[in-house]
DNA sequence: TGAAGCGTGGCGTATCGCTT
DNA sequence: AAGCGATACGCCACGCTTCA
């Protein structure tokens, strides 16, 4: 990696966190501590407010806007592949949001990249089982419910074909045994349950924040799977 | 091919803030 | 006040690239 390349680096780790030690950044793009402050000095020359907080580490002066990123053609292969990997695990929710996200991507795409980009794009296909087909719109929903931690309303088919509604606190998602299922707090059970989704009849985000202050994390939840 | 320039790492030292 | 860790920087040496 050149220096001009690991400047824009350094500026990109720096956006995606709140504070970055320099220990952590002389790490990930391996070079000394020393370098790192050399780095620090070029980038504030360049114009770049960055300052840095003892015992947390560099930032970027909040209100600072940087030009959007761009992408090398090997990262937009990747994407192009994950998109493939959306439209066979994810849901439409997820596969439309995606889709959006990548068209970005290929608009600041250099034109002989793009060209490449498209003919890969003929190149890669995903084969999967019937039973696969995610015919729901519910993970983008969920995830929001997540990281704003708000209650959900579910209808949910149980093994007996009954009706059941329920209110949840979700705590995390989980694909395995070719479902997605939310792992999610019922109120009227009082505990931790796993909810598959494609037995959710009709699933719908509230404003009522979660009741439950402090969840367990989701790899405290034991699955009745161990693969 | 040798000089010059550049980037980098290592070492030593200074400063600052926090803890004991 | 002393000790410690994190940050900052000067100095020097080394390797690589460029250019005359």
């Amino acid at each position: 990696m050149n220096r001009v390349d690991r400047l824009f680096g350094i500026v990109t780790l720096l956006q995606s966190r709140k504070h970055v030690p320099a220990e952590r950044i002389s790490e990930k793009f391996e070079i000394s501590i020393r370098t790192v402050y050399r780095d620090i000095k070029a980038i504030g020359e360049a114009g770049i407010p960055v300052s840095f907080e003892v015992n947390k580490g560099y930032f970027i002066v909040p209100g600072y806007f940087t030009p959007p990123v761009s992408f090398t053609l090997e990262e937009a292969n990747a994407l192009l592949l994950s998109q493939s990997l959306i439209g066979g695990f994810g849901d439409r929710s997820v596969q439309s949001t995606f889709d959006s996200a990548l068209t970005k991507i290929r608009a600041v795409l250099k034109q002989v990249d793009k060209e490449k980009l498209a003919l890969l794009d003929q190149s890669i296909k995903l084969q999967l089982p019937q039973q696969l087909n995610s015919e729901f719109e519910y993970l983008s929903k969920v995830q929001q419910a997540i990281t704003e931690q708000h209650q959900l309303k579910i209808s949910y088919a149980s093994l007996k074909e009954e009706t059941l509604e329920r209110t949840v606190e979700p705590i995390g998602l989980v694909f395995y045994a070719f479902s997605w299922h939310i792992i999610a707090y019922c109120h009227l059970r009082k505990d931790y349950r796993d909810f598959k989704i494609k037995r959710i009849q009709t699933l719908h985000k509230t404003n009522l924040p979660f009741e439950i202050s402090s969840h367990i994390p989701l790899s405290e939840y034991k699955l009745p799977v161990n693969y």
